[in-house]
Parts: structure tokens; sequence; C-alpha cells
DNA sequence: GGCTTAAATGTAAGCGCTTACACCAAAATA
DNA sequence: TATTTTGGTGTAAGCGCTTACATTTAAGCC
């Protein structure tokens, strides 16, 4: 491979001046720039980025953090991330902690240690003070899918509570009124929020918030077998199921058939998160959209513009979730 | 941050020492090893692995081009690459082409230019010829889900043929005579020879091979629905509609639905790669199971024997695809 | 044309690490 | 005891680039 050295002897200038015409960092005369150019083309040169990196501390890298590679939900916010990146000749490195605190923290010190110019972290486990404290050293972060209120100008978090308000007004404007309610694990803060809309909802409807009506499932689609079971086998009457999240309402919906009911007609399903598969389901799934690929955006535009200097639009760092209304939930009119 | 040269002041010793406990790459005596040890950790060391990237010619690092960084397939393929590289310490680079063979090229230089070790690719569009002269380059490669005679070596691919054929074969099985097929587009190379195996099945049924029974999809949602309504429309008599990825059965799925008819009981539905929603559908989607998380750590271990020189266990880079039956497909006696 | 000023280019010192080579003491051999 | 080997350590030259600073060149002005 060419280097930057060979350039400068081939055109006949400087290694100075071959740097300059590749980041046009100072000006350059025309003709000595076709010159290096010209130069460029013909050893066919690629500026060698771990150098340029090394040289300038600065990789035009932003490292990413996620719980998991496998899932859907993180690919689409990679994804929507890495689109953003990609429109400013900056690039990603990606690396998953596999929901594990210490794999947290170590993929935090190795996107560091990569020299990444930024950090945009999906933490699950890792304590707010470590965050904090991140927050402050040389590493630009942004934290995505969490509020940290010391540090909420890092943060670009979605209004859970709203949409579990959300979910299950529509269930109750369905003309529901024995609902029963399928949660995430309780250390998990989005599921208590969720929770907490839910309970809201109930609340402005009148209805009583009744303990037994709720559990506590683990966020996957075991989980919403088992809370379907347990409700089923519990005796209590219920005309509609709403879910923390879509991969517990597929779990009810299959366990609910396998039980004999029929859906829509016999139990409506709510669930959140709208990921990808949510249309595939029959009934097709109704449920809150979590809109993961604008805040995946944002939190690259945020990036942007504070290390980069590219000025983008508007910022937000708070996101409101919205309904999406299929077929899963039906509407009746007697209880 | 800590630098190695601040180390070796501390604990008294010269830099090649402190390189030398870093990486133990030769001999340190056991006291001295303790010291530079005890003066990492006391200055909270990391080692900047841009520079050590710069000068040993070396990233640990293995690029990663996958199509799109959002669909579930590649997540899993991702998933897998990356678990199986964390056991030996090194880390991925992932980039996306978005189907774009201009994209692909760049992409390639881009991980090149990162200063990766090795790369693993899933391209599409890129010619034979390019990837062959890729291959005789200083980067190993390892190529996912293609086959190119020339470097099979470098090839690790999937039976896509046998699949097609599992998946008709098993329709055939359970009573069906009336299929039709509808397949991906024709220039990807994995949608003919899923077509080729369907046909073959059809062939050793003694079931005629008729061209108006396939139909030309796009590997989406929208594929299926198209070729359903074609079928449909046309008045071709069917009772089992098998495709050639996941996406188009979900779309076969949904569009017969609303024509009314109800599944499996009216129509057999059979999709192929086994994605992850495939078990949310209703009734569950029967398909073939594309072995990718097994490639893509296969591709892995490749790269760990033969540039980082670990060795692992037996090393395989033809796969075969298995069938998964769901309810999808019915069981009919009589046509 | 001589002067000032600005623009264009060159020089060289790093960035933090690896590694070939040199060196030295201690152990092994003769 | 002299000599070779070896294990342990240090020295210093890079890796390919950026960038502060120095220097040269061109432009602008009276």
């Amino acid at each position: 491979m060419a280097t930057i050295y060979e350039v400068s002897k081939l055109a006949g200038v400087s290694l100075a001046t071959v740097s300059r015409v590749i980041n046009d960092s100072s000006a350059v005369r025309k003709t000595t720039k076709d010159k290096v150019e010209r130069a460029m083309k013909q050893l066919n040169y690629k500026p060698n980025s771990v150098a340029k990196s090394l040289a300038s501390n600065r990789s035009d890298c932003i490292g990413v953090l996620v719980s998991e590679l496998k899932s859907p939900f993180f690919t689409r916010m990679m994804g929507a991330i890495d689109a953003e990146c990609r429109q400013f000749e900056k690039h990603i490195v990606v690396t998953a902690s596999e929901n594990d605190p210490l794999h947290e923290k170590e993929g935090i010190e190795f996107l560091i240690g990569r020299n990444c110019d930024a950090l945009i972290l999906h933490v699950e486990s890792l304590s707010d003070e470590y965050l904090i404290e991140l927050s402050q050293g040389k590493v630009p972060i942004v934290i995505l899918n969490r509020q940290i209120p010391q540090i909420s100008d890092h943060c670009i978090s979605l209004n859970n509570e709203l949409g579990g308000y959300l979910a299950t007004k529509a269930v109750i404007e369905h003309g529901h009124r024995n609902i029963v309610y399928i949660s995430g694990p309780e250390h998990k803060k989005d599921a208590i929020q969720r929770l907490a809309g839910h309970r809201r909802a109930l609340m402005e409807a009148g209805i009583g918030i009744d303990q037994t009506r709720i559990f506590t499932g683990d966020y996957l689609q075991t989980g919403g077998q088992e809370g379907f079971k347990h409700f089923h086998d519990s005796g209590i009457q219920f005309s509609a199921v709403v879910c923390g999240n879509d991969e517990m309402a597929t779990g009810v919906m299959a366990t609910a058939r396998e039980c004999g009911l029929s859906l829509p007609e016999d139990l409506s399903v709510m669930g959140f998160d709208n990921v990808v598969f949510s249309r595939y389901t029959f009934p097709r799934l109704s449920t809150v959209d979590n809109p993961i690929t604008d805040m995946g955006k944002m939190a690259a535009r945020i990036i942007m513009e504070d290390v980069y200097k590219k000025s983008m639009g508007s910022i937000n760092k708070s996101f409101e979730p919205s309904l999406v209304i299929r077929e899963s939930v039906s509407r009746i009119t007697k209880d």
C-alpha cells in the first residue's frame, strides 16, 4: 500500500502538502492540488486511517454499545445510527454487552481504547453513577433509552409511561374493562414506567387497580406464556391482556390458542415496541410504536453537532410513543 | 490516559519490557512482571489500541461487511461472528453496503483501511472477478453465502438447491400436488438454486414443471402479496405455495386471508430461512432452516485458525439446510 | 522597484506503541 | 577457569500520519 510519503515524492511536494489536500485543511494552490491528486490516483493511494487516527487523535468512528447484537430492536437502532453517520463519512464500531454488566464496562473501555470520537450507549446494568462519571470524561457520550436527571443532556429517552397509558387506554376504549397486565422485569426502568402508565389509564377510567391482575414477566416470549397461563389458571376473568412488550404478546397469543381461545374474538392482546414481527402475527398485533430509529438517528445527530460541528436540524431528546392499532384488539360492547 | 511510557517510568523498566508483559511476547522475570503490573494498575493504564495497531500492523479486528444492518438475518450472523471472536479477544467492525454495489466496494476499502486483520464478506453485487482478485491480496477474506469455484477455499455456503428440494418435497409429502412457487429475484443466485431444488422435487414426484406456476418476487413481503394475487387472479388451482423466503411467505399468508381463505386449511404455505419471526406467524410457518449462525461462526473460526493461528475444531465450508415443520403446511388426502 | 502582508509550502517533532538488535549477567558446558 | 549459551532487559528506529512553526513565494501597494 502506498504511503503519503510516496505520494509526496511522486508529486514533488512535501508530506504536509499532501496531508493538506487529503483533508483540505488549509489553502493549497490549485495546480499543486492537481499534482497531488494525480499522484494519489496513480499510486492508488488510500490513507491509512490508523496512522491518521493516532496522529490526529481523531478516529471518525463512533462507538456503539448495544445489549445484544441479535435482537431486531437493536438492529433497527444501529441501522439508523449508521445511516446517519454515513452521511458525514463517519463510521460506527459496534460492540455488544450481552446483557452483562461486566461486559458493558468492558465494551465501553474497548470503544474508548479504540479511540472512538464519541459513544452511543444502550446500557441497562451500569449504574447511574458510573455513567455520570463517564459523561464527565474526555469522550462525549449519548445514552439511549434511559433518563438520568443529572446528565439529561446526554440522554435520549422515550416516554414509556405515556406509552403504557396509551396502550391500556386504547384497550379500554375498545370496550374492555377486565384487563390484565403482563409487565417486564421489575429491575428494568422502562418496564416500571410502562406499568405506571397502565395504572394511570385504569384509574382514569375508574377501574380499580388490582395487584392480582398484574404479572411480572421476563420480556421474552416465555413471559407471555407464563403470564397467560397464570391468569387462565387462576380463574380471573379477562377479555384483554396488555403486555410490556411485543415478545410477551406473541407468547400470550400462542398460549391462548393452545387453550382453545380464538383471537381476537375471545381475547384481545396489546403489545409494546412495534418490533418488526408484530406485523406478521395473526391477528396482527396492536402495539405502541417505539421510535427507536428516530432516537438512534437523533443520537447520531447530537454527536455530529457536538463533536464534528456539523450543524443539523433541531435537536430533541425526549420522544413520545404512538399507538399502532391493528387487529389484535377487538371491540366489545359488553364485558 | 496513561501511556506505556509513564508505566515504564513508574515501574522503573524500559518501554520494551512493559510491552512484553502486556503481550507476553517474550520471557520477563516474575518480579519485573509484577512491578509492571502494579504500575499499570496504579495508573489505570489501558493500551492504546490505535498505536498498537499502527506499530504492529495488526488490529485484532475483523471486518464484517453485510448487506444491511437492519435485517434480522444479518443480525443473527453478526451476533454469531461476534460471539466467536470475543472468545479470542478479537473484535468485529461492521459496515453495511445497503445492497449497493458501490457501497460494497467502499465498505471493503474502508475495512481494509481500518487495518482489519481479515474480512468476512456477505456481498451480492460484487463480481466474482473482483472477489477473486481481492482474495489474492494481503488481507485474508472469507465469503459468506456464496460459492465461487476458483476460490472455494474462501467460501462458506449453503446448499440452497437442497433446501428448495426439501421444502417442496415436504409439501408433496403432505399430499399436495397443486403447488405454486414464488421465487426470489432472478439475479440472486440463492433464489435460482432454491428454485432448481423445487423443480427437482416436482420432477421426482412425477409432477410436471409448469412455468405458469412460478412467480418471481422480490424476497420482500410485497413479493408474496403480488405472487399470491397473481395466482389467485389467474384462476390457477393450488393448495400450497412454496416461497423463496419467509418474508414472502408472510406476504402470502396476509393476502390469502384478505381473500377469505383460512389457513392452513385452505392453503398451505412454506417458507425458507427460518428467520426469527417465522415462529410468530399464525399458523406458525413451516420453513427451511438456514444455519446462518453456524456459518458465521465457522467464518470466524477459519480466521482464528488462518490469521491468528488459534487451533479450533473441525472446519466445514459447506452447509446443509434442514426442514422445520410447523403448522402452516396441512396434510391433505385429496387435492 | 522596494516594502509589507498574505498565501503557499516545507521542516520536523511527535502520536503510543512494537520489535530487531544489542547488551549483560547468570547459568551451563567444557 | 574460560567459554558458550540463554534468559532478561534496554536502546532506538520505525509504523503513516498530523500540525505547529519556520520559511519561501506571490500579491498588493505606494
